[in-house]
RNA sequence: GGGUCUAUAGCCAAGUGGUAAGGCAUGGGACUGCAACUCCCCGAUCGUUGGUUCAAAUCCGACUAGGCCCUCCA
């Protein structure tokens, strides 16, 4: 497999350190606050990374975190801590806000056909592992403490700037006007690993530590949690762009100080979902969630649809009207694999050719366009009987997880709206005969509402339940 | 100021040196009383400009436009 590394800025083929086993630790969510779809989005992404190594023969060992501990919107003092702002908004402990919105999330993934990772840990849970981790970097030396405060010190790191691309020299401090400089540290660059001088008077989540009562740093807890669960060496380390720059950088720095040897070696990143004024965020436009989109009566897999339309590495930008499009493709495409017959009959001259090609695409650095592609190419091959077009379909749809292949439905509706349905359809088939249109139509339009659409053909009139 | 990415038909988008996949929308057609569903057909020389090459959307340079990052962020 190809894929591009964002720690040697091309495409790498792809070698896990054991054979077949693939270590894959993904940053979870910040559980504050309702995930948007642009979140979303890099979590779309790294599913079909997951699944796509799956498909093609990996044992994957995933990993996510949820982060629940706060995280300092800056280093100064007038920073806010967005689990705190969030339990302050909803006056709720912090506690309440994270089970709230971890589960809130895990709801939205399951909409979007996003697998829960087999692990999946709170941040919270692991402080004795934060301050093992801290503790050998401050007797190495990569550490310091100020003001009661551990650091770490980034002149030690190697390579610091390996990931990001950036030239000290050239970084701005402060490029942002809300960023203060935080005088205790020795380099500007250096981050927290633990604090102990809490910038909010009434912080609720607090732990000893050989440092005093404190909390740990923004970063920490990916290298801890990761260590933990995945071991010392690990194949893939996956998140949203934002993160090359600091989180995934210090992640690194602190990685490799406390193991004293490379760490992960493939570094993945998803680009960023946006809207028509760039770059998507919760304060900022209208808070698209998928709630939202449901209650306004989008299919959220039409939003994955769409997001596999485009290469995780590219910029998408979100409109309704191209959400409106992704539906309509989505909605017709499942219509076409709906009218396929069902009945036994496997020619397998071909299946592997396609799977082949399945495979190409995900092998191309996760192309979800090629993917797609595939699927509509079986769909147009008269070679191929309609079983094995669903039979290749199924396939296909264990990574692109879009629900292609619905249940039969024979049992949906009961026999005596069956009989009911049938009873309009011979009322119907009279009027059109008497040329009362009128009648045939108001007909046709009350079944529509109640979901029935009515099939007219040279065999007769059937009917079908309109898909929600 | 530095870094980085992107630029293909109305929209999304593939393409990784040999003369442009696919999808949506539009238009035309079949079917229909009309429609819906379904099926068939139709469109681009690839931001601009130099260069390398027998050959470039694909490589190199310049320019233009836009996004993102430079300690909240997926």
């Amino acid at each position: 497999m190809k894929i591009y590394n964002t720690l040697t800025k091309k495409v790498d083929t792809f070698t896990p350190n054991e054979e077949n086993t693939v270590r894959m630790y993904t940053c979870g969510p910040t559980v504050y606050h309702y995930a948007h779809i642009g979140n979303l989005r890099t979590y779309i992404f790294e599913d079909i990374l997951e699944k796509g190594l799956e498909y093609l023969g990996y044992n994957v060992l995933r990993v996510m975190n949820v982060t629940d501990v706060g995280h300092l919107e800056n280093d100064s003092d007038t920073g806010e801590d967005k689990m705190q702002k969030g339990a302050e908004r909803e006056h709720k402990s912090v506690y309440e806000i994270a089970d709230f919105y971890e589960r809130a999330f895990f709801q939205d993934c399951a909409k979007l056909n996003i697998r829960k990772p087999k692990v999946v840990e709170r941040a919270t849970k692991h402080i004795d592992t934060y301050i093992k981790i801290i503790e050998n970097l401050l007797d190495k030396g990569y550490a310091y403490i100020s003001n009661g405060n551990v650091y770490f010190d980034v002149s030690k790191a190697n390579n610091y700037y390996e990931l990001s691309g950036k030239n000290p020299d050239e970084l701005f401090v402060g490029v942002r006007d809300t960023v203060e400089e935080d005088k205790s540290k020795r380099n500007p660059y250096d981050f927290g690993l633990w604090f102990t001088v809490s910038k909010f008077s009434n912080q609720e989540m607090k732990w000893d530590s050989p440092w005093g009562v404190g909390y740990p740093g923004w970063h920490i807890e990916c290298s801890g949690i990761s260590y933990k669960f995945l071991g010392e060496y690990l194949d893939i380390h996956c998140g949203g762009v934002d993160n090359i720059f600091p989180h995934h950088t210090n992640e690194i720095a602190q990685s490799e100080a406390f193991l004293g040897h490379k760490w992960c070696n493939y570094w993945v990143h998803g680009e960023h979902l946006n809207d028509s004024t760039g770059k998507m965020s919760k304060s900022k436009g209208e808070f698209l969630t998928i709630d939202l989109l449901e209650s306004k009566g989008y299919n959220p897999l039409a939003y994955r649809y769409f997001c596999l339309g485009s290469h995780y590495r590219n910029q998408l930008v979100f409109s309704y009207e191209a959400l409106d499009a992704a539906e309509n493709a989505y909605k017709k495409l499942k219509n076409r694999i709906k009218k396929l017959d069902r009945t036994p009959d496997l020619h397998d001259d071909k299946v592997d050719f396609y799977k082949d090609k399945f495979k190409d695409a995900i092998e191309n650095d996760l192309n979800t366009s090629s993917m797609l592609t595939v699927v509509y190419d079986v769909l147009k091959d008269d070679e191929l009987t309609d079983f094995t077009k669903l039979y290749l379909i199924e396939d296909f749809d264990k990574v692109l997880s879009l629900d292609l292949i619905d249940e039969l439905e024979e049992n949906k509706i009961s026999d005596e709206t069956e009989s009911m349905i049938m009873k309009k359809i011979e009322e119907r088939n009279i009027a059109k005969k008497n040329k009362d249109f009128a009648t045939a139509d108001k007909i046709r339009d009350e079944l529509f509402d109640k979901g029935i659409r009515l099939i007219d053909s040279r065999e007769g009139t059937t009917y079908e339940i309109i898909e929600e």
